[in-house]
DNA sequence: TCATCGTGTGCGATATACGAACAAATGTCA
DNA sequence: TGACATTTGTTCGTATATCGCACACGATGA
């Protein structure tokens, strides 16, 4: 690609999207260029054609996005025929077993939701399409790391912010590549309260018909009604069956 | 506004983005330029820059959006507090009534779903978090439009595209007004068949402590399970006590 | 009163959009 | 099959738009 084919006005106001959400919902001109790191000129002009075009509400001090914000993510949701496929599965899965599931997909060292279907809450924070973890601490993460290779997924591993979010969370890059390659072997993997104490999930892989991985599929219960020693046994086999039935439709 | 202070190049790549969705997921440069209007050297532009950034990929020929695209609209789903205050609430009446409930607000003639906590599924397209629907058929449209003053109700339906989806859409302009003052006249709103054969929904608003609607809140349902006329009294008193406690909650 | 902070603006240097032209790929028809 | 027409992707030159910087202004508080 050449240097002139770069839309660096486009590029940064993209940039300025993002500032918002990482702290505060309400952004002045000044605090996103200090987040952004561009000038305060050039937020200003990306905040105002926001604002012109919708996506922002201006009132003469703070900025906020609008909801049709979304229109931009959602053109991804309804574009990719994975989430519409995969959503109907979800639902029937996190019925028979009581407990939610959801589907993501990798993005650099985070997973993302595309799909989910929720049953009661377990977890402090609420999860979305769209919503994101680190990849080394989430079932759905570790399935994902164990279907790249070694080297790949240890440069992910290096690129994360390792940090223990509970007691429980594993920080070390050798273990995690131990452990990784356990769930390569055993096509499926277990968080026992790494992400949030009192969570437990069980994640595996959706392959397509040419056994690529295009997606993971995890079931996430208390850890005090469902212990992690029972994961496998209760729901390994429900979301073995989905996994099943997932192949044959994704091509 | 100055003319100067509009990144048109921005712009441009917004509706570049938005172009996706729209019918497919993989657009080529010409494909894109037409349903823009943009020129093709401009879409081209936008499109490399968009894959050099991450958010689209490209195989030579078509471009797609990445799932980091839903970056953006996280930002708007994260930052805003509303999203993650009403889903455990969402959550918890999914599963007393044994239906989906979800949540959305209103942006220009369409509602945008802001949360949702699904059970089996009734409707043939899947919803999320972004997802649309036309508020004139849709009970929590109608929800918003009973909360707006008349002649903006009126100004929404003048610029919405009435189509009947089924035979029972309502597509008259002032039959519409008068349920819509019906339904803000009783507090909740329902749709009986109007959006797909086969589904009900009831919706009552949420608002804050100072009575601004903030968004609104529905349960649907399969109409063979659930005729329209029971809807009222299986699910009105659920909304009601979660239109209640959100009321103390929201600010 | 003077710092400090956030915002708006003028300007020269630089980046970008547009339309046109070209090359390559694809489709069409005898 | 071969010749021609059409479509698509890419490049180029130039008029125009945008960037980053420097500075001005108003509000707020020490």
């Amino acid at each position: 690609m050449r240097e002139t084919d770069f839309v660096s006005g486009f590029a940064r106001g993209l940039t300025v999207i993002e500032a918002f959400g990482e702290t505060q919902q309400k952004l002045t001109i000044t605090e996103a260029a200090k987040i952004t790191g561009l000038d305060r000129a050039t937020v200003r002009r990306s905040l105002l054609t926001l604002s012109e075009l919708g996506y922002a509400d201006y009132d003469g001090k703070f900025f906020s996005l609008t909801p049709k914000i979304l229109r931009l993510g959602h053109a991804y949701l309804s574009a990719t025929p994975l989430p519409a496929i995969v959503q109907p599965y979800l639902d029937q899965l996190s019925e028979r077993a009581g407990q939610s599931a959801s589907a993501s997909v990798l993005d650099g060292t985070e997973i993302v939701y595309i799909a989910r279907a929720s049953q009661r809450r377990v977890m402090s924070i609420s999860l979305m399409p769209g919503s994101r973890l680190p990849a080394y601490c989430a079932s759905m993460g570790r399935v994902w790391l164990a279907a790249l290779p070694e080297p790949q997924a240890r440069e992910v591993l290096a690129r994360s912010d390792l940090k223990a979010n509970t007691p429980y969370t594993r920080t070390d890059t050798e273990e995690l590549m131990a452990e990784i390659g356990r769930v390569r072997h055993q096509g499926y993997a277990i968080i026992d309260q790494e992400l949030e104490i009192g969570l437990c999930s069980i994640a595996v892989p959706l392959q397509n018909d040419r056994n690529q991985i295009v997606a993971a599929l995890n079931i996430g219960a208390p850890a005090a009604h469902v212990p992690a020693a029972e994961m496998v046994e209760r729901y390994l086999p429900l979301l073995k069956e989905t996994q099943a039935a997932l192949r044959i439709v994704l091509r």
